[in-house]
DNA sequence: CGCTTTTGACCTGCGC
DNA sequence: GCGCAGGTCAAAAGCG
């Protein structure tokens, strides 16, 4: 199949990553930074549109919350074939076009909590990889986002993330903390 | 009991 | 066509 890395289409500069309360402390090794889209002083837009952030499917392609020691390797527009197993047998549709994006993390843990619950539906050894690739779906009934985990072998403290599709629901666990503000801020705003 | 993880089997794509 | 590597399925086991 495909590399190690996608082919590295970046998305557009202007698209805006921001911090999760969730996301572990991890951090950035200097030297794996492949791209980087910018340096950014506040991780946080300031006239971010939250009403319309969180009620709905992140915006450009994969745009999914990194933290600031996670750094995005790559992105591109994925190109798959898709199947469904009927008793035993895949049957082929035609080729779906999904958004993906790697992320190198240094953390010790091979999970990113990036707010988004997800089941592992699979694990595999990888050539010239002493660590397995780990494979997750969004649990989300109607969402069909996937991603890859996979420790280096090289440096066994980076963790590359690999996310394919869009998520078409709000994040929970970023509702769930900053729902309390929200409605703190509608009761402010009709003053 | 329901959800998640584990893991072997199965499938597809690709290079030779 | 064959073998290899990667991706997915699904039954069984584990866990709260």
């Amino acid at each position: 199949m495909e590399g190690e890395t996608p082919p590295p289409v970046l998305p557009p500069h202007d698209a805006s990553y921001f911090c999760t309360p969730s996301l572990p402390s991890t951090s950035l090794h200097p030297s794996s930074l492949l791209h980087q889209p910018h340096q950014q002083e506040s991780l946080i837009p300031p006239d971010i549109d939250w009403v319309s952030l969180l009620s709905g499917p992140f915006g450009y392609g994969d745009q999914i919350p990194v933290s600031s020691s996670t750094s995005v390797i790559a992105g591109n527009i994925g190109e798959q074939e898709k199947g469904h197993k009927d008793k035993g047998k895949l049957h082929r549709t035609k080729k779906v076009y999904r958004p993906r994006f790697a992320f190198q993390t240094r953390s010790a843990d091979d999970i990113l909590d990036d707010g988004f619950r997800w089941r592992k539906y699979g694990q595999k050894a990888v050539k010239n990889s002493i660590y397995p690739r780990s494979y997750y779906r969004c649990t989300h009934h109607t969402c069909n986002v996937k991603k890859q985990v996979q420790r280096l072998s090289k440096d066994t403290s980076i963790v590359v993330t690999t996310y394919e599709g869009i998520h078409n629901h709000p994040c929970e666990k970023l509702m769930e903390s900053l729902s309390p503000l929200l409605k703190q801020m509608q009761f402010l705003s009709r003053f």
